[in-house]
DNA sequence: TTAAGTGCAAAATCTTTGCAAATGT
DNA sequence: ACATTTGCAAAGATTTTGCACTTAA
């Protein structure tokens, strides 16, 4: 399925902007940070508020996810693109040294029991560390 | 063991600074964020930055541990604190209303398996949406 | 005494808001 | 044509840095 496809089927408008993020994100597949979005060629000309604000429409018409690392910077990640699904249950790596971050895919969350009453909305993990990459760097 | 015990031990100077701020967070037995410390009164005199350089020695010395929610606000939570010890290695839920966030005790977060040659330093899981009392609020 | 910690001011980020101009349907 | 989006400027919020003063050991 197309890119331009999906955000008709989500009712939203077909706008550059959108249409070159979702298709950046679908490539990457791995949750990308707002500043490595912004840092491809495809949205290096967007300003920094259309594509916070890209990044909210798409979150919230269910075209990405969201995940927050133990960095506190946000990453969004595409999904439910056909082939390239990134299920978005699963746990995620954070690199505290290159700052990237990896699906660990083929992994379900556990479920969790939560305070009587509770609403749960998501949820998320993240494992955080060094990758192989940035421990060859260091040696 | 005493607050001030714990400093020592870990070869931190026992200043107020250091001795009210852990104490708050032993008191809370959950995670605190930056600004639910500040506004107890213990610490209310404090500065912002020496909150903030507290919070990082204490953190270095493994006294508190970080949690960062979806909202991406730290949250400490003191552990190893003889009988309020707060392991933390435990998933915990986060109202996206009120912002506060809670330990959800006895259950231990699951095994991953991180990509070859990867070094992991740490994990965290958080669970998210409305807790008890802010769904009866909104009704 | 003296090295570490604190407070104040100021900078650096990251994120949001207001509003006029541009764009999609 | 008309409602949405975008870009720019500016405001907010959070976190960090520099430096002189204070404090614990």
């Amino acid at each position: 399925m197309d890119v331009r496809d999906m955000l008709q089927a989500k009712g939203l408008r077909r706008t550059r902007a959108r249409t070159d993020v979702l298709a950046i994100l679908a490539e990457a597949r791995r949750p990308l940070a707002h500043q490595e979005i912004s840092g491809q060629t495809e949205a290096a000309d967007l300003d920094r508020v259309t594509l916070y604000r890209t990044l909210t429409s798409l979150s919230k018409a269910g075209l990405v996810h969201q995940v927050r690392g133990v960095d506190g910077v946000h990453r969004f990640c595409a999904h439910g693109l056909g082939s390239m699904a990134c299920p978005g249950n699963h746990p995620h790596f954070l690199c505290q040294s290159c700052g990237e971050m990896s699906c660990l895919e083929g992994q379900e969350l556990p479920w969790v029991s939560v305070p009587a009453g509770a609403r749960v909305t998501g949820k998320q993990m993240v494992i955080y560390g060094v990758c192989a990459q940035c421990r060859d760097a260091e040696a």
